[in-house]
DNA sequence: TTGAAAGCGCTAACAC
DNA sequence: GTGTTAGCGCTTTCAA
């Protein structure tokens, strides 16, 4: 009787019956196959329309082995705990809301959903490789914001469809999508050293991301070729603060600083505000370049002369990449490089 | 032969032959149902470990009707568009991270994931509450950001267990979960006129959402009390830009505003920009407070006062309240609210 | 072009 | 305590 139960949300059966057609038919009507007399298919989506019916999905996975939705996983770094300001960082981070951003314009209009996922511990990674095994996604989006996680190898060996947003620390046959890190380093260089400055510091990201190290050798091999041999760096974790206290430590070592180029552009808003209370005028006494043209670029004062990074772009492009390895498992790993561009504005 | 299949991943079966016994048995172990020999359990489980058996996801939702995941919808007012800075603001903003962060702390160890889903246009809605109805999540979490919001009545229509972040602008018998914003504001008045000041003014944020017409209506009620009849206000968006502005406008109307409640920190940052462009001193010549205690308050010079909500644990209540509703589908709608605080900083 | 029927992998009565 | 069995709702051969 279950099949004239009113309670129960309609089923395949009850529409069939409606409709006066098998099951099949108006599977085939849903999944918009041809070969359905048209006069049919218009007496199927009455009957669709009638009973309010909406395929349930679990039914459909089991038999498609697709669930039509992706993980976008962040991965942080091993001694992170959970109650760190972790979350709180990575989601406050301008860059995030880009990232989902791109990849939400994508997804959404091919009806596959995004889930949001979190790595911090080892025990939360092994976790989630048992989790996504299960089949509860058709692939990984993985944003990974430290060279030794183990996440890109496991998910290599899982063989589920993935692709990174920055090259792998160690090669691994897996997609990726990154911007010219060491081209966008380079822009910097060129545009401090074309402005007049000769005393010229860094301050980078964390040295065990890829992106960070890319930076910073991109920014010294170009320093080097205005020849500049040598300049100074300290080491930063793309946090506001961090930004600060490094400006603090480059002032006290090099008084006369008169170009720093930062590596996001959230630590040169930090950078800028110890310059300002220091006593040192931006641009005039000490010119500051950021990156990433987050909004924070604009919160500046002065607004942050900075390296872009197309990340909405290249966020899409990720999920174009997902989808085609979830289209087409055989499919080789791609790697898509963005260009940055140097965005002028007061701060150098 | 596909029991034999190698390649395929195994299934209950297989491990049941592994382990010579039945499917049921093996299911049993698995989902911890005591009744089951202890050797038994022994074998299971090696056979369990030896096949390398992770349960489908969907085979398993189609018969229990659960699919062990919640949606965070965030919804957002009609007219804007997806290539509206929408996603940027609201990632962009701490608010977020720190739901998330909240969220995630209960939902993680119950092994319950969170997919993220935006509705920010009609069609947008109409299609999320069609997805969700195919029982794709066991429930939902709505951080809803306008007053006439259609969402909380669909939900509440489609029968879906839901949890608001904000009292519903119609009364609706659905689970809520807010802090008490005219209280804050209230804190907020008490120590600007403690502190001594006399003309206070305030920027209030979109009127459209209840928390931005309880902290007003709370503010200019507080101050009434203080003996001030009359509190000029201007409407923001919650952006630093807009509380730029606001301030600006204010500050052409009454330029001998000592005392200014803003609505957010993210605003009270603009403000204080704002201030400092037009040559004024914080608090020295006006003092300012913002609302959240979000990480804003502590990058802006000088440090915000602002009013703290607990944010995560709300957030976490939430996540509590919507697993107890997806429990026990007929327990009754609840409203949970928490008390702001206030902390004091520089600014005011 | 349409229908009948065989599962997809799992859980949950129900029997033993 | 354990096995048998009947589905959950859907897609997809295979026949007709």
């Amino acid at each position: 009787m279950s099949s004239n139960d009113p309670s129960a949300s309609p089923t395949l059966e009850h529409v069939a019956k409606v409709a006066g057609v098998s099951r099949a038919t108006v599977s085939r009507v849903i999944n918009g196959i041809r070969n359905v007399d048209p006069k049919i298919q218009e007496v199927v989506r009455a009957a669709i329309a009638q009973t309010g019916y909406v395929p349930n999905q679990a039914a459909r996975s089991l038999v498609t082995r697709r669930t039509n939705s992706v993980a976008l996983v962040v991965s942080e770094a091993e001694h992170r705990t959970f109650d760190d300001p972790f979350l709180g960082r990575i989601f406050t981070d301008p860059f995030f809301g880009r990232v989902v951003s791109g990849i939400l314009g994508v997804l959404r209009p091919r009806g596959v959903t995004m889930a949001l996922m979190l790595a911090e511990t080892q025990e939360a990674r092994t976790q989630l490789i048992g989790y996504l095994k299960q089949g509860h996604v058709d692939g990984v989006i993985l944003i990974s914001t430290h060279a030794e996680d183990p996440l890109p190898r496991l998910l290599t060996e899982a063989g589920l469809p993935a692709v990174l947003s920055e090259r792998p620390f160690t090669p691994l046959p897996i997609s990726y999508v990154d911007a010219a890190q060491a081209a966008g380093a380079k822009l910097a260089a060129d545009h401090l050293v074309g402005r007049g400055c000769r005393r010229v510091a860094t301050i980078s990201g964390p040295l065990d991301m890829p992106a960070s190290r890319d930076r910073l050798e991109g920014f010294r091999e170009a320093m080097a070729r205005h020849g500049h041999a040598y300049v100074p760096s300290v080491e930063g974790n793309f946090t506001q603060e961090t930004g600060e206290r490094a400006m603090v430590q480059l002032l006290a070592e090099y008084p006369d600083l008169d170009g720093v180029f930062v590596a996001n552009d959230l630590m040169a808003l930090g950078a800028v505000l110890a310059l300002h209370d220091h006593g040192r005028r931006v641009p005039e006494d000490v010119a500051v370049i950021g990156f990433d043209d987050s909004n924070a670029a604009l919160a500046c004062r002065p607004p942050l002369t900075t390296i872009r990074q197309p990340l909405e772009d290249m966020a899409a492009r990720m999920a174009d990449l997902l989808l085609e390895h979830i289209d087409d498992p055989g499919s080789p790993p791609r790697s898509v490089i963005f260009e940055p561009t140097l965005v002028v504005r007061r701060s150098a």
